[in-house]
DNA sequence: CATCCCCGTAAGTCATGGCTTACCGTTAGC
DNA sequence: GCTAACGGTAAGCCATGACTTACGGGGATG
């Protein structure tokens, strides 16, 4: 179920690349907009839906809030990825063999 | 480069279902519309997408087309999700080492 | 050849969501 | 306490893209 948020939360490309720069190691706000071709609020806007996704995590400092990388938030996607590794294979000769069948008996 | 591609296309809830019904075995675009909210051209437009996404093949059987999905389509994305295990922690690690010992320097 | 399914494509509509600017609360330094 | 940096939130704009209906082409079947 998560994996869908997963997806669509990492599917945008500056969002990406915020996370992306996360993963360097934590950063302050200011220090991940620096340089981006978004404004900071932007960037903000980015943190909060990585945070509510659960694929970052925020830790205040003083007057700054420092972001960090939570992996176990990638790792409902990637069993999911897993999951079609082998099942699907199995699944896909079982249905060829299936319909070869039903055509041999049909002629 | 391309796990961008991958997350986009598979960002799409109905792309997803229409991925995921793929997954049981080669199927025709009728049968996979089937049951569907959505109509069967907007079915259509989602597999030509998945299909240049590399996610999905298409053969050509009589009048019908038949899908079935492409696992190698998820290599790569699955490869960047599993380049964060280790790597990430790493590079946390020493994130934090390095920022505790310049605070205890400036104490 | 006529007809019926198959399905892909075109055109147009509408909602989603990413961006900007403007604003406000909070913490640190003088 | 004043001021300045940090950053979260609101409101509004606009492009992207996911749908719909309508159509057309190609293969099977009588």
């Amino acid at each position: 179920m998560a994996y869908a948020t997963t997806l669509t939360v990492l599917a945008d490309p500056t969002r990406r690349e915020v996370f992306e720069r996360l993963r360097a190691g934590p950063r302050a706000v200011n220090a991940i907009a620096q340089g981006m071709p978004v404004s900071r609020p932007a960037v903000s806007q980015h943190l909060k839906v990585l945070k509510d996704a659960g694929l970052v995590e925020e830790r205040s400092e003083g007057v700054r809030r420092i972001y960090s990388v939570r992996r176990e938030g990638l790792a409902e996607l990637r069993d999911w990825l897993e999951s079609f590794w082998g099942e699907a294979l199995d699944a896909f000769k079982l249905e060829a063999e299936r319909s070869y069948r039903t055509k041999q008996r049909s002629k």
